[in-house]
RNA sequence: CGGGGCGUAGCUUAGCUUGGUAGAGCGCCUGGUUUGGGACCAGGAGGUCGCAGGUUCGAAUCCUGCCGCCCCGACCA
């Protein structure tokens, strides 16, 4: 039977959306479960996640935070405390009334009316009010600041529309919250949580990020300035792939987290809070995936290298898989970027061309064949994941892990380069409403094609732009970009949609 | 919550208009032939046709109600 000539249908260009979903199946990231909206993160998707966690939490470190854990339960009125704060979660909320379930008049299960909390528990959206109840505590003296905590946790937000890794009810994430004497310190910690976030990104998964800050509209309900890495995926929208807020004083003035000054003065302290999340795997796999389809960056991979021993005939075997699981050991003694390379040997008895092929789905970087005349000759043969997929070299074993750490790496930096390279394509400098209207607007109505991209305008600063632009191309401001990090960007001008003075362009896309 | 669509095997689905006791492809299992890029042959397992009720001699098919899912909108730090 004949195949077709891409391994994953639809095409990202026929329907982007579609071919998504169907990555995500055919790399066995995950699946979506019985409960609406929730995922089952399978153990090549999981994997992902123990990496980024793991290279995360050594960043976290070294920028001097530790971890603890918080409840998942937070009362109902800790939530009420900070008003914008209830407003901006109190619609997605997952919330706790009963503790006891008992069968009922028809005999069917049911929460034990007897049971009902006196006080509604919500399961954690975020964890600002909770953490901060705990703060309160904590602080009394300017000497118990700065608290510098991060925690691994799962969150629910009950979302209308959800998206397997991007838009999950419930998800995996960090959040840092901590706590400082000075506005100062609080924005220092702000920014740099940005960029450890946005080295990341860069570093690891190879995705160029803008870094910025959120309009007003756009802003974490409850904080003073919410800062943003945006990357872009292969449909040219924008996804929020992390976030830094300073929280001024608003929560520490809920949650009374009131110290002692260094003048003998009750000060509110200064917090702030920054989070990503598994919303990273899906932005991963929208920006590097092909039409074969994942490609995982080697830093942040499952496995780095999967061998597959060619098995023509049964008197080899033995000698072949022997042969796979020395190289495998000699790849594992590899150390790659502070740790041991990641191989994997697929030894199932099944046809070659179908193992192959589950690989290429799965993105493992490296695929290596090792068969009887690899034996002879003492070689393999080698295929990237960003290469065509009949390309192969066939080094020596020696040769090939001795060079191992360094192909990896030049994979990680054809990925970034792709990346890159597509990002700054389709980002533009827009000056005219008639050009800003016509870059949003797709030309099948019906079906839209990938269209769009970055948008570099001119705005006003108001909010009514925003919410018209918003209303009639589902376009948002993305960030007001760090001075410095796009060239002209500071540049005055005239707002795109009214003429008005602007002191700056700002970054404008659709949005997952 | 409003508008539209759909529920048939693990997955994709045919059959429904015109009622007659369920078929295919993929996947799975067994045996054989194969094997350096998605193999082939033969045999086999697997379905209360979303649920409940109604009409009928007979319902996957017609009717009513319910449930679930998908798409569009609303919503989405």
């Amino acid at each position: 039977m004949s195949q077709p000539t891409t391994a994953i249908s639809p095409t990202r260009t026929a329907d982007f959306s579609e071919w998504y979903q169907q990555v995500v199946r055919a790399a066995e990231l995950a699946e979506p479960s019985d409960v609406r909206g929730c995922m089952v993160i399978k153990p090549w998707g999981y994997g992902l996640w123990e990496n980024i966690q793991h290279t995360l939490d050594g960043m976290f470190k070294a920028t001097g935070h530790k971890n603890a854990y918080f409840p998942l339960f937070i009362p109902l009125s800790y939530l009420a405390k900070e008003a914008q704060h209830v407003d901006g979660f109190a619609k997605e909320c997952a919330v706790v009334t009963h503790h006891r379930l008992e069968v009922g008049p028809d005999g069917n299960l049911r929460p034990a009316p007897s049971s009902l909390l006196a006080e509604p528990l919500v399961i954690r959206p975020t964890s600002e009010t909770i953490i901060g109840a705990t703060y309160a505590k904590w602080v009394q003296s300017y000497r118990d600041l700065p608290i510098l905590i991060n925690q691994w946790a799962n969150v629910v937000r009950w979302e209308m529309r959800p998206r397997v890794f991007l838009r999950t009810a419930e998800f995996l994430w960090q959040e840092g919250h901590t706590a400082h004497e000075t506005e100062a310190e609080a924005l220092e910690e702000t920014n740099k949580m940005l960029g450890v976030y946005a080295t990341f990104a860069k570093e690891h998964l190879a995705l160029p990020v803008y870094t910025g800050e959120k309009s007003a509209g756009e802003r974490f309900p409850g904080a003073v300035q919410t800062l943003c890495i945006e990357a872009m995926v292969q449909d040219r929208k924008a996804v929020q792939a992390g976030t830094s807020h300073f929280l001024g004083q608003n929560f520490a003035k809920a949650s009374d987290i009131k110290f002692l000054s260094r003048t003998n003065t009750q000060e509110f302290a200064w917090t702030t809070s920054w989070g990503v999340s598994t919303r990273l795997i899906g932005t991963l796999i929208m920006a590097h995936g092909d039409d074969d389809g994942v490609i995982l960056p080697p830093r942040v991979a499952t496995s780095h290298i999967v061998i597959l021993p060619v098995v023509p005939k049964e008197e080899t075997r033995a000698a072949v898989l022997e042969a796979a699981h020395n190289l495998a050991n000699s790849l594992r003694a590899v150390i790659y970027h502070g740790s041991p390379l990641r191989v994997e040997v697929d030894a199932r008895d099944i046809s070659g061309g179908t193992k192959s092929w589950e690989w290429i789905k799965k993105g493992a970087p490296l695929r290596v064949e090792i068969g009887p005349r690899d034996l002879e000759k003492g070689s393999v043969a080698v295929a990237r994941r960003d290469r065509a997929h009949k390309e192969k070299t066939f080094p020596s074993m020696g040769d090939f892990v001795a060079q191992v750490s360094d192909t990896l790496d030049d994979i990680q930096a054809t990925l970034l380069a792709r990346a890159t390279e597509y990002r700054d394509a389709h980002t533009v400098r827009i000056d005219s409403k008639e050009d800003f209207y016509a870059f949003f607007t797709p030309q099948n109505a019906d079906k839209p094609e990938v269209h769009g991209g970055f948008a570099l305008a001119h705005w006003n600063g108001s909010a009514a732009v925003e919410e018209q632009i918003k209303e009639d191309l589902k376009v948002t401001i993305r960030c007001i970009p760090t001075p410095g990090q796009i060239p002209g960007a500071e540049e005055p001008g005239f707002c795109v949609i009214t003429g008005e003075p602007s002191p700056r362009r700002v970054l404008f896309a659709k949005s997952y």
